[in-house]
RNA sequence: GGGCGCUUAGCUCAGUUGGUUAGAGCAUCUCCCUUACAAGGAGAGGGUCGGGGGUUCGAGUCCCUCAGCGCCCACCA
C-alpha cells in the first residue's frame, strides 16, 4: 500500500453511519474471529461463554455483561492469543417450555399420539381466554424446536450488532443431540462412579409446575400470613401450639419444643392428641425448636417445611401427608385418622386447595373451640421456586441426585478446596461462592417432572409384582447416546415388554437445566466425542457469568468438573454486576424492555452502547445512562476527526505496529516534546496492557481515554502548526519532502500515536476503530498486535515536566483569551512563565511550539519556586 | 443471626503497595463559527472524601468503631 492511496482512502466526511453492517459483514466474511483449532492449549485463550436463555428477548443486562467478555476476547486477540470465544444457546428447559405454551396456546400431554403437520392454533398473542391446546410430547418439542430456532437467529442477530468477536462456527445449544448426548454421558459417568444416585424422599415441589425444584432454585418472598393459636389436648390439659399452616394439623405428626424449655419439659416423651382429627401425637424436644417463637411449642407436620422433614427424620416419625402433587388435600385421609368425626372432619378438607382447605379448618377450629383468640396477621418469608407463582410443598417423590458436598463432609471441604483454586474478579466474589457451599444441606436435585429437557438415560427392570427395581437401573451404551428412556428401548428387550412385569419401564423424568448447563465447557469443547479439541481448551481460562447464578451454573459447573476431570473447569471467574434503573433500583424487566438494545444501538451506536457497558467497574452493579452512550458516541467521533486530521498529513511512513524490534522504534522522532508524548503513551500502553491482564476492561479505557482527550487538546493543538509546514496556496499542509526534520518528527509522532490509540480502543469500540484503521493500514484492527511498551521509548521525570508545563502554559494562554471574552485565535503579546530551572528549560524546548499554538509575540521565562504565568494580550485596535 | 460490598462535587463514578493544592464525565454558568471536529471547542463555579477515634512526618487510601444503603446465605412453628 502507497501513502497516497492511504491517504486517498480517508472518507471527505468522516462518519459512524452504517459501520456496524459493513464490518459486521467483512468480519464474517473474512472470518476475524475464526478459531485456529490447531492451536495448543498455550497459545489459546478460552472463554466459557454463557448461553443465554431463549425464552424472550436479550435485555440491556445482556449487552452490558457480553461486551465486557467482548473486550476481554478482542485484547487477547490482539495479543497474539488464539482466542476460543463460541456462544451458546440454552433453550432446555422450562422457560422455553413456557414459553412455548404461551406463544403458541398449546400444553404438552404426553399421553396422546403424534400428529404429522401439526398446526398450532396461535403464533404469538393468544388471546387470553384461550384454552391451551393439548398436544403430544413429540408435537410439543417440535413446537419448541421451531421457536427456539426463530428466537436464536433474533439473539444472533443482535450480538452481532452489538459488535461480538464470537466465533460463531463454534456456536452450541443446550437442547441439540450433542449436548444431550454430552449430558447423558455425564450423568451415567457420575452413576457408575456413585456420584448420582435415585432415592425416595420429601422434596420441594411446585405444584403448577409439577415438578420437584432444587435447592439452589429457591427463593423467599415476603407473603402475609396469619398465627393461629390452636389447641392440642393433653393428659394433664390443653398445649396450645401457634402455626401459620392450621391445614397441617390431619399431618402433624408429632409436637417440639426446645429441650431446655421448663414450660414443656413435662410433656416430652408423653403424648398429647390434635384437635378435630384426635390423633394421638408424640411431644419432642430439639435444639432447633425456638423458644421465643409463637408459644415455644412447634407441630411437626409431613411436611410444613424443611426443619419438619429434619424432625422427622431424626424422631423416625411416620409419614402422614395430606398435601397432593396437584396442590390440593388428597382426597383418602391418611390411616391414623380413624374416628368418625375425625374422618367427616377430613372429608371436608379434601380436595380443596391448601388456601381453601384453610379458611375451612379455621372454621372448623373455631366452632369446636380448639382455636384460640383470632388469628394474628403477619407476613413473613416463604419458600418460592424462583420461576414459580404458588408457595413450594414438599412431597415425597422418588428423584435423583448428584452429591454437592451437602451431606458429605469431605467433599464438601474438596469443593470449597477447588474454589480457592480459581481467581475471582472481583476478589470478594468468592464468599458468594463458599457461603454457598457451606450452606449446602443437601444434594443436588437433578430430575423434573418436566417434557423439554434431557431424558435421564435409565430404564428400571419390572418386577412380577408390577414395581419398578430402582436399586439397579439399566443404562445405555455409550454409543447409543442420546436416547429417550419414553421410547427407547434397552438392549435385551423388546418394545412389548415395556411396562409390564418382567419388563422395563424408562424414567419418565429429565434433567434440570442445570445438569446440562453445568456442561458448558465440556459441550463447546466437544469433550464426548474425544475431541482434541477438549485438551487444547480445558482447563479454560475465563467463565464470565452474573453473580446471581455463583450457587446455581457456577457451582454445578465445579461440581461437574471436580467429579469428571479431578481439577477446575476455569481458571478465573468474571462476575459482572447488575443493571440498574437510573434511580438506583435493580432494573425491572418490563422497564428493561422498553428500551431495547437495538434502539439504542439505532440512537447512539454499537460503539457508544459498549462503551457504556466498559465503562463499568468489573462486577459493579451500575446504573443505566443514556448520558455515557452520548459520550461514548462523542469519543467514536473524535477518533474519526483526529484520525482524518493526522492523516491529513503525508508523512514518510504509516507506523506500522508491527515493524521489528531492529527497528528504531522512535524513527523520524526528533523532538523532545514529540518524544515526551510517546513516553506518556508508553506509560499508558503498558498501564493498559496491566488492566487487561487483570480482567479490567474498564480501567484499560479510562486510562486510554484520557490520554487521548489530552492528547486531542494538548499535543495535538501544540504542535498541528509545526506539522503543517510551509502551507501551500491552498492551505493544504507542505509535502513530507518539502518537510524539515522538526515538522517531520510532529508527523511521524502524530502517527505513532494515532495507531497505538487505535488499537488500545479496538477492544472497547469495534467499529469505528476499524473504520478509521482502514483508511490506512491493511487488514482488520483486531487481528492487528496489541500495542507493547517497546514500541515507544520509556516515560522519564523530564519528559512529564516538559508535557505537563506545556500543558500549564498553554491553558493559562486560554483562560486568559477566554476570561477576555475574546477568540483563541486573539494575538498575545507577551507571555511571561515565573518557574524553576527544570520548567524554564521545558519551556525553552515547547517554546517555538507554545508560540504558535498561542499566537504569542514573546514567551519568556523568570525564576522562581511556584509556576505562574502571566499572560499579555495584544491590544486591539 | 452469619457473610460480603458500598458511602468521594447536584448526578454517575475514578482515585492501584499511604505522598504536593482530591480528579473525570454529565448537569449548571460564561465565552468562542477556530482552516480535524458547532452533533464542536475553550473556560468557570461546585467537595471539611458518611460520623467518631487511632496509627503515621503525612490518611480519601491502613486499623478500630458507629450509622445508612444494597446484596448473598440462614431462619421460616
Amino acid at each position: 500500500m502507497s501513502k497516497s492511496s492511504a491517504a486517498r482512502r480517508v472518507p471527505e466526511k468522516p462518519s459512524l453511519a452504517g459501520v456496524e453492517a459493513k464490518f459486521s459483514e467483512r468480519w464474517k466474511t473474512e472470518g476475524v474471529y475464526i478459531f485456529d483449532r490447531s492451536a495448543t492449549r498455550d497459545r489459546v485463550f478460552a472463554i466459557d461463554t454463557p448461553p443465554p436463555t431463549v425464552s424472550g428477548s436479550l435485555h440491556m443486562g445482556h449487552v452490558f455483561s457480553y461486551t465486557h467478555t467482548d473486550t476481554i476476547a478482542r485484547y487477547q486477540r490482539m495479543r497474539g492469543k488464539d482466542v476460543f470465544y463460541p456462544m451458546g444457546w440454552d433453550d432446555n428447559g422450562l422457560p422455553t417450555e413456557r414459553r412455548v405454551q404461551n406463544y403458541f396456546g398449546v400444553t404438552c400431554d404426553p399421553s396422546l399420539a403424534y400428529v404429522a403437520n401439526f398446526e398450532p392454533p396461535f403464533r404469538g398473542n393468544p388471546p387470553k381466554d384461550h384454552r391451551a391446546v393439548p398436544v403430544s410430547r413429540p408435537n410439543f418439542i417440535e413446537l419448541c424446536d421451531q421457536l427456539t430456532a426463530e428466537d436464536e437467529q433474533v439473539f444472533e442477530d443482535l450480538f452481532r450488532r452489538l459488535g461480538l468477536s464470537v466465533d460463531w462456527s463454534l456456536l452450541y445449544t443446550t437442547i441439540s443431540e450433542h449436548a444431550r448426548r454430552t449430558s447423558q454421558r455425564a450423568f451415567l459417568d457420575n452413576l457408575a462412579r456413585g456420584e448420582a444416585y435415585t432415592q425416595e424422599a420429601p422434596t420441594l415441589w411446585d405444584v403448577d409446575f409439577g415438578t420437584a425444584v432444587a435447592q439452589a432454585e429457591l427463593e423467599d418472598r415476603e407473603r402475609p400470613g396469619a398465627y393461629h393459636a390452636v389447641s392440642f389436648h393433653g393428659p394433664n390439659g390443653e398445649v396450645i401450639i401457634e402455626t401459620t399452616r392450621p391445614e397441617l394439623i390431619p399431618a402433624c405428626v408429632g409436637l417440639v419444643a426446645h429441650p431446655d424449655d421448663s414450660r414443656y419439659a413435662p410433656l416430652f416423651g408423653k403424648k398429647v392428641r390434635s384437635p378435630l382429627f384426635d390423633v394421638e401425637v408424640g411431644v419432642y424436644p430439639h435444639a432447633l425448636a425456638q423458644p421465643d417463637k409463637g408459644t415455644g411449642i412447634a407441630m411437626i407436620c409431613t411436611f410444613g417445611d424443611l426443619t419438619d422433614v429434619i424432625w422427622w427424620r431424626e424422631f423416625d416419625l411416620p409419614t402422614r401427608a395430606i398435601v397432593g402433587r396437584d396442590g390440593r388435600i388428597v382426597a383418602e385421609a391418611h390411616g391414623a385418622i380413624v374416628g368418625e368425626a375425625a374422618r367427616s372432619n377430613y372429608a371436608i378438607l379434601a380436595g380443596k386447595s391448601v388456601k381453601q382447605a384453610q379458611a375451612a379448618i379455621v372454621e372448623m377450629l373455631r366452632s369446636s373451640g380448639d382455636l384460640k383468640g383470632e388469628p394474628r396477621a403477619i407476613t413473613h418469608p416463604v419458600k418460592f421456586y424462583e420461576k414459580g407463582d404458588r408457595p413450594l410443598e414438599i412431597v415425597t417423590s422418588r428423584q435423583w441426585y448428584i452429591r454437592n458436598g451437602g451431606r458429605d463432609e469431605s467433599l464438601r471441604n474438596a469443593l470449597l478446596a477447588r474454589g480457592e483454586e480459581m481467581t475471582w474478579h472481583p476478589d470478594h466474589m468468592r464468599h458468594r461462592y463458599s457461603n454457598w457451599v457451606e450452606g449446602l444441606n443437601g444434594d443436588w436435585l437433578i430430575s423434573r417432572q418436566r417434557y423439554f429437557g434431557v431424558p435421564i438415560p435409565v430404564w428400571y427392570r419390572v418386577a412380577a409384582d408390577g414395581q419398578p427395581d430402582y436399586d439397579s437401573p439399566i443404562v445405555p451404551g455409550k454409543a447409543k447416546l442420546p436416547i429417550d428412556p419414553s421410547t427407547d428401548v434397552p438392549d435385551g428387550f423388546t418394545a412389548q415388554q415395556r411396562g409390564v412385569a418382567g419388563g422395563f419401564v424408562g424414567d419418565p423424568d429429565v434433567m434440570d437445566t442445570w445438569a446440562t448447563s453445568s456442561l458448558t465447557p465440556q459441550i463447546a469443547s466437544h469433550w464426548v466425542d474425544g475431541d482434541d479439541l477438549f485438551k487444547r481448551v480445558f482447563p479454560m481460562d475465563m467463565r464470565p457469568q452474573g453473580h446471581d447464578i455463583i450457587r446455581t451454573w457456577l457451582f454445578s459447573t465445579m461440581v461437574r468438573s471436580h467429579f469428571a476431570h479431578g481439577g477446575i473447569p476455569w481458571k478465573r471467574a468474571a462476575l459482572s454486576g447488575w443493571i440498574l434503573d437510573p434511580d438506583r433500583k435493580k432494573m425491572s424487566k418490563s422497564k428493561g424492555n422498553v428500551v431495547t438494545p437495538i434502539d439504542l444501538f439505532d440512537k447512539y451506536g454499537s460503539d457508544a452502547v459498549r462503551y457504556w457497558a466498559a465503562s463499568a467497574r468489573p462486577g459493579v452493579d451500575t446504573a443505566f445512562s443514556e448520558d455515557q452512550m452520548k459520550v461514548g458516541g462523542k469519543l467514536a467521533t473524535k477518533l474519526l476527526n483526529v484520525t482524518k486530521f493526522v492523516l491529513n498529513f503525508e508523512c514518510i511512513e504509516k507506523s506500522a505496529p508491527s515493524s521489528g524490534p531492529t527497528n528504531d522504534q522512535n524513527s523520524g522522532v526528533t523532538e523532545l516534546i514529540d518524544l515526551a508524548m510517546l513516553a506518556r503513551l508508553n506509560a499508558v500502553v503498558a498501564d493498559a496492557t496491566t488492566a487487561f491482564e487483570d480482567l479490567d476492561y474498564a480501567r484499560a479505557l479510562e486510562r486510554t481515554e484520557s490520554f487521548f482527550w489530552w492528547f486531542c487538546d494538548d499535543y495535538v493543538e501544540l504542535v498541528k502548526t509545526r506539522a503543517y509546514g510551509r502551507v501551500s496556496a491552498d492551505g493544504a499542509p507542505a509535502r513530507a519532502a518539502d518537510c524539515s526534520p522538526d515538522e517531520l518528527s510532529a508527523r511521524h509522532a502524530l502517527y505513532r500515536a494515532l495507531s497505538a490509540l487505535q488499537r488500545l480502543f479496538a477492544p472497547h469500540m469495534p467499529f469505528c476503530t476499524d473504520e478509521v484503521w482502514s483508511w490506512w493500514q491493511d487488514g482488520s484492527v483486531h487481528r492487528a498486535e496489541w500495542p507493547t511498551s517497546t514500541e515507544q521509548r520509556g516515560a522519564s521525570k523530564d519528559s512529564e515536566i516538559l508535557l505537563d508545563t506545556a500543558s500549564t502554559v498553554l491553558s493559562e494562554i486560554r483562560r486568559t483569551k477566554t476570561e477576555a471574552k475574546v477568540s483563541q485565535r486573539a494575538k498575545v503579546s507577551e507571555v511571561v512563565v515565573t518557574c524553576d530551572a527544570s520548567q524554564a528549560e521545558a519551556v525553552a524546548n515547547a517554546h517555538s511550539d507554545l508560540v504558535k499554538a498561542g499566537s504569542v509575540a514573546e514567551l519568556s521565562t523568570i525564576s522562581g519556586s511556584t509556576l505562574a504565568v502571566a499572560v499579555t494580550l495584544a491590544q486591539v485596535s
